[in-house]
DNA sequence: GATGAATGAGCGTTCATTCAT
DNA sequence: GATGAATGAACGCTCATTCAT
C-alpha cells in the first residue's frame, strides 16, 4: 500500500466513525452527509469517493466488527456446532449493542426492504449474515459432525431470522430489554432442539 | 347519526381504503398524500380532517380489523387461554397478512423507534395489540384460570415481542416464508410451555 | 334590539374577547380562526357571520376603547387644543398599551400596507385615527381656536405619524421603552410649537 | 480569490440583485424563492447555498450600501458631530429610498418583531445600524467633542428609533411624504437640542 | 344565525448526489 | 483523491374561506 493508499484508507476510516458517532447519538435519519464530512474533517464531495449511497455507510459500518466474528468462529474447529453458535450469537449480539440501536433500527429498515434500493441485494448486512452463518453450517458438514442432507439454507434462514427478532424487539424496546440474556436463554432452551435431527 | 356525519364516516373510509390499497401496491414511503386524496376523490387538505400526520393512517388501517379480533377473542369465554391464545396468533397473522406486507413494514417501522413521534405513544399499533393482549391474560386471571400471581406484563411483552418479531421475518423474507405456518409452530411448540407455570 | 340580535352581538363579543387575548398572548401571525373559535366557544365558520377576513378582527378589536376615546374629547370643549391633544395622546397610548404589544404590532404591519387588501382601505385603524383627530382639529376651527386656514390634513398626518412612530419604537423595544413617558415628552416639548402658527 | 470563490461571490449577487428587484415590485411576502432564483438564472436549492432563510435575504440587501455609509462617516473625522449626524441621516434615509418601500416594509416587519425568528438577533438591520451609531458616538467620544459620560447606549436609540418612525411613516404614507424632507427638518430643529448638553 | 366538513392553493426547506476544478 | 458550489426533485402541512345543512 503506498502513500496514497494509506491516506485513502484513512479517510474512509474517518467517515465511517464519524458516522456511527452520529448515528449512535441522532440516528440515520436525523443526520445528513454533510454532518459527517464535517465531522470527519473532509469535504461532502468526498463521502461519494467512498460510498456510492448515503445508506451504503450503514453496511459499512458493521463490515470489521462482524468480519472479525467470523474469522473468531473459523478458529473454533474443534467445538461442537451449537457451542459454536451459542458463541456466535453471543458475539452477534455484543457487536449489535456495541454498534447501538440507532444503528440496529437502520439494519433493520434496511433488512425489511429488500429490493428497496435497486442493485443492491448483495449489499445488505443481512446478506453477510446469511453468508458467515452459512459457512459455519457448511464447515460443519464438511467435516461429519452434521449430516450430508441438512437443510443448511433452511436454517439458516431460521437462526437470522431469530437474531433480527431479537435486534427488533431491543428497537421496540427502547434498549430496555437486554439481548444478551435473551440470546443466552434461546441458545441454551432451543438452539440444541433445532439441531438435533441433524447431527451425526 | 346524521346525513353530515354519515358522509364524514363515508370519507374517512374512503380515505383509509384508497390508503390501503396505495400502501400494498407500492409501500407507505412511495406515496403522497395527494396520491390518497385523489383515489379516494377528495381534496388534499380533507386528509387532515381526519389524520394529524400522514403516518397516522398508518395506524387506522388496522384498528378495525384487529378490533375484530379482540371481539372474537372475548367471546371464547370457555376455551383455555392457550388455545385462546392460538386462536389470537392465528388471527392477527392473518390480519397482517390481509393487510399486506408493506402495511406491515410500516407498522415495524413505527414501532422501532419508540417517542420518534412526540406525544404518539399512543397512537402506535403496538400500544393496542399490548393493551389487547393484556385483556386476554387478565380475563384468564379473573376467571381463575391463571394465577392471582402471573406476571401478566412481562407475558404480554414475550408475546407480542414473538409476534413482531414474526412480522420482521416476513418483511426480510419478502412474504416467501409463510407467517401462518411459523405461527403454528411457535403455538405448538412454545406457548403450553410459556404458560405451564401460571395455569392453576 | 330583540333577542336574537342580542345573542348575535354577545356572539360577536366573545369572539371579539377570545381573540385579543389570543393576540395578546401569542401574536396574530401564530394563532388561527379555529383557535379563536373554540375559545369563543362556537363553530369555526360562524368567524365568518361577524367578520369578512381574519383581518378585521384586529381593526374591531380597537373600535370599542378607541370610540370611548373620541367621546371623551368631545366632552372637553372648554379646554385649548394642546390640552386636548395631550389628552388625546395619553388616553390613544393608553388604549394601545392595554390592547398589547401583539395587537399594536398587527395593527403596524396593516397600516405599512396600506392598499395591500383590496377594498379594506376603509377598514384600518390608522383611517379611523385619522377621521378622529381630524374631528378634533375642525371642531377648534370651528369654535375660533384655531385659524380657517390651519392645514388640518397635514398636521393630522404629522400627529398620527408620530403616534404610529411611537408605537413602532414601543414593539422594536419588545415593550422595555415606556411609550406613556415618550408621549408625554414629545407633547409637553412639541405640541405647543406645531400648533403656534395656527392659534388665533 | 480563485475562480471558483469569484464565481459563487457572482451568484450570491445575482441573487441579491434579483430579489431587490422583485421585492421593489412586489414585496417581500408576494414573491417566493423560486421567483427569486429564476430571475437570477440559478436553481432553486442555490438560494439555500448563500442565505439560511428567505428572510435573511433582505438583510443582506441593505449590508452592502449601509456599510458604505459607515466607512463615509468615518472619514469625517473632522466635522462636528451634529453634522456628522446629519449627514448619516441624509445618507441612511436616501439608502432607505433606494432600497424602495417594500424593502423598507419588510425591515421595519422584521424589527418589530424582535427574537421572532430565533437565535437571528444579530441578524437584524436594526443590530447593524445601532451598531454604526454607536460606534459614530464613541469615535465623538474619544476625539474628545462629546463628555465621557455621554449616554451612548440612549442616544443610539433615541435617533434609531427616530429613524425607524420616519421609515414606518413614509410606509405608511404609501411614499407621499418625502422621508428626506422630514430628515432634513429634524436634524435642524432637534438634533442640536439633544446633544446639547453633552458637548464639551 | 350556527355549524363544521370540504376545499386547494401555497411554499419554504432539505439534502442526496453530481461534477467541474 | 479532494473539493464544495450547484442542482432540483420532492412533499407534508396549514389554514383562511366557503357553503350545504
Amino acid at each position: 500500500m503506498n502513500k496514497r493508499q494509506a491516506a485513502a484508507q484513512e479517510t474512509k476510516r474517518k467517515l465511517i466513525t464519524a458516522g456511527l458517532e452520529l448515528i449512535k447519538e441522532a440516528g440515520f435519519d436525523a443526520i445528513n452527509v454533510e454532518d459527517i464530512t464535517k465531522k470527519a474533517g473532509v469535504a461532502k464531495g468526498t463521502f461519494y469517493t467512498y460510498f456510492k449511497r448515503k445508506e451504503d455507510l450503514v453496511l459499512d459500518i458493521s463490515r470489521v466488527p462482524f468480519s472479525e466474528i467470523a474469522d473468531e468462529i473459523k478458529t473454533l474447529e474443534d467445538m461442537e456446532i451449537t457451542q459454536k453458535l451459542t458463541r456466535y450469537f453471543h458475539r452477534f449480539m455484543e457487536c449489535v449493542e456495541s454498534c447501538g440501536i440507532n444503528v440496529c433500527r437502520q439494519w433493520i429498515k434496511d433488512v425489511i426492504n429488500p429490493n428497496c434500493v435497486p442493485d443492491n441485494k448483495d449489499g445488505q448486512k443481512w446478506h453477510y449474515d446469511v453468508e458467515m452463518l452459512k459457512g459455519i453450517l457448511e464447515a460443519s458438514v464438511k467435516n461429519g459432525e452434521l449430516k450430508e442432507d441438512t437443510p443448511i439454507e433452511l436454517l439458516t434462514h431460521i437462526i437470522i431470522s431469530e437474531l433480527y427478532g431479537m435486534m427488533t424487539c431491543w428497537c421496540m424496546s427502547d434498549g430496555r430489554f437486554e439481548p444478551l440474556d435473551w440470546t443466552a436463554e434461546f441458545c441454551k432452551t432451543q438452539l440444541t432442539q433445532i439441531f438435533k435431527p441433524y447431527l451425526e
